[in-house]
RNA sequence: CGCGGGGUGGAGCAGUCUGGUAGCUCGUCAGGCUCAUAACCUGAAGGUCGCAGGUUCAAAUCCUGCCCCCGCAACCA
């Protein structure tokens, strides 16, 4: 591997004790925009997302069902691997914690932290319950009719002190102040890195580790009675998909990670926890770690209790997985929260993809189609209109390369409409319909200077879309070979007499007589839950 | 003094880090065009960018104070 620069990009990994919902869809789709952009850009990528099977939750979760941990992180790991392909996500594996390699890698980080001193035994204390072998969290009691404290289960539970290792995060309050200091670029956005360097420094107590009453999850190296408590577990997922602690695996290469994609909800455990243990067992820290915002449902929060979440695979099905891609990434600021909307998506695709990029196509391709037999015309000489429109659309890269490391997804998105817009602008003030009777080859220059923007709109809109962009540089009698951004600018000109491919529309409009929104909610609830907005 | 997010034309939002003619979508009004997916283009009305100070030649943007709204138990990105 040459001179190529790698590009390794995670998604936190999904808990395996529910369904999918339209939040991992969002999370799973903005990812996979960033590693296909990277990817075209000509660096060596590696994409990972997984699930995280272990821990309390899970356990419950199959007691309640009567099934083993096992059955019930099999079948809902099941979910997150169908929603990652039907998003057509391009991940390169898919981490489970559950796995052998995993189990193995959590072992060997937590080797490294213990030579290394950091790891000592103390006790825990919490309320527990003998019948679910579990602890809870005085939140999570339920008031029994005489008053007692239940578990969630309807378990007695009792105040109980019992061993567990502690990592000692404390020692490490001033080495990661100094990381802070030193790379500012290390949480995003700002406002995150913020609110983590207030937290630490505020001071860090040492962290329970590991559990002695809990069976599942993943076994403490030397001591086979504890179990890995959460984050230890969870975290190493990025290490052990790539091999680690084998560094002659042909995938170590990748690490440190450039871009850990996560949700502000779990910001504190990728900027305080993970480089603590990092540090401690002497790996290099990630590059940036970056908290996206949450979807709302008008907004308020999406959440079960109100019946508001919304089913991913049902939405992609009913608007197309492109159509939603498009809506996530550009219909709201990566950084913030947004609202999600049957009528926001409806605007989005009939106003930007039908309307805008969509049409444009339909009259450029239909005119060619029409007028040219179908054949790209040669240009014949450019005039200044033509030379600004294509100046346009070749410096669109630049201004998306320096959105994208900022994560300014919905930016991106943005520039290139701008480009759509001129685009429509030239069009219509060039007249090749007219020029089709007074002037053909100015309507042949004009025809071939719009579709070879459309050429390069398409290119830089697979990261975003990727069959649809496909689609239309097919029209365009684009080679498959010839479509990442080396091809953009002037080097990779459409070539004139080459025959093009009747067109056909590649965003159509969403209206439809009789659309209705769908019924978003996920199978077992009875409400209608799709989520309209004024 | 707990932490954080937000307050920008009728609605929903960018822009704030890296001060420099206030931008986008929808809606309203008036035109144009007819190649195209009843799509496209042009123009207009509409904002003292929460309030008050400060820094500056210049502030939505930086600083200070204040007011109002929303999250911070759980499921959970």
């Amino acid at each position: 591997m040459p001179d190529r620069k790698q590009f390794y990009i995670t998604t936190a990994i999904y808990y395996a004790n529910g369904d999918p919902h339209i939040g991992h869809a969002y999370e799973l789709v903005a990812s996979d925009a960033l590693a296909r952009f990277k990817r075209l850009d000509g660096y060596d990528v590696f994409f990972l997302t997984g699930s995280d099977e272990h821990g309390i939750k899970v356990l419950q979760k199959a007691m309640s069902h009567g099934i083993t941990p096992e059955e019930c992180a099999n079948r809902n790991t099941r979910k997150f691997i169908d929603l990652a392909r039907a998003l057509n996500c391009s991940n390169d594996d898919f981490i489970r914690t559950s796995q052998e390699r995993h189990k193995c890698a959590c072992a060997a980080i937590w080797r490294r932290m213990a030579e290394n001193g950091d790891i000592y035994p103390g006790t825990y204390a919490g309320w527990y319950s003998v019948r679910d072998e579990c602890f809870y969290d005085e939140s999570e009691l339920v008031a029994a009719d005489d008053g007692t404290r239940l578990s969630p289960q309807g378990a007695p539970v009792e105040w109980m002190e019992e061993e567990s290792y502690f990592f000692r995060l404390s020692a490490y309050r001033d080495r990661l102040l100094a990381h802070y200091d030193a790379n500012r670029d290390f949480i995003g956005p700002r406002a995150r890195f913020n609110e983590v360097v207030r937290f630490v420094e505020g001071g860090l107590r040492d962290l329970s580790i590991s559990r002695g009453t809990l069976k599942w999850g993943v076994k403490v190296p030397d001591d086979p009675r504890h179990v890995m408590y959460v984050w230890v577990d969870a975290l190493t997922n990025y290490l052990s998909a790539l091999g680690f602690p084998d560094e002659d695996s042909p995938r170590y290469r990748y690490w440190p990670a450039d871009m850990h994609i996560i949700g502000k909800d779990i910001v504190r455990f990728h900027g305080v926890y993970w480089p603590a243990f990092l540090m401690s067992a002497c790996l290099p820290l990630p590059r940036r770690i970056y908290a996206h915002g949450f979807l709302l449902a008008c907004g308020e929060k999406m959440s079960k209790s109100l019946g508001n979440v919304v089913d991913p695979f049902t939405v992609a099905e009913h608007y197309g997985v492109d159509q939603l891609r498009y809506f996530f990434l550009r219909e709201v600021p990566f950084s913030h929260d947004g609202n999600y909307s049957h009528e926001a998506i409806i605007r989005r695709i009939d106003t930007d993809l039908a309307n805008a990029l969509g049409n444009l196509a339909q009259r450029c391709l239909s005119m060619i189609a029409k007028n040219c037999a179908g054949i790209l015309p040669d240009p014949g000489p450019l005039d200044g209109d033509d030379q600004a429109l294509l100046a346009a659309a070749d410096t669109l890269i630049d201004t998306l390369r320096l959105h994208i490391d900022a994560q300014k997804l919905h930016g991106m998105l943005s520039a290139v409409w701008q480009v759509v817009g001129a685009a429509n602008r030239y069009f219509d003030a060039q007249k090749p319909w007219v020029s089709r009777k007074s002037d053909p080859q100015r309507m042949a220059s004009v025809l071939y200077v719009t579709a070879e923007t459309l050429r390069q709109l398409a290119i830089v809109l697979q990261p975003f879309m990727p069959d649809s962009a496909g689609a239309l540089l097919d029209l365009l009698a684009v080679p498959v070979g010839s479509r990442d951004f080396s091809y953009l600018g002037p080097e990779g000109r459409l070539k004139a007499g080459v025959a093009l491919p009747a067109p056909s529309p590649v965003f159509p409009r969403y209206a439809g007589e009789g659309q209705t929104a769908p019924d978003t909610t996920p199978k077992g609830n009875h409400a209608d839950a799709t989520i309209h907005c004024r």
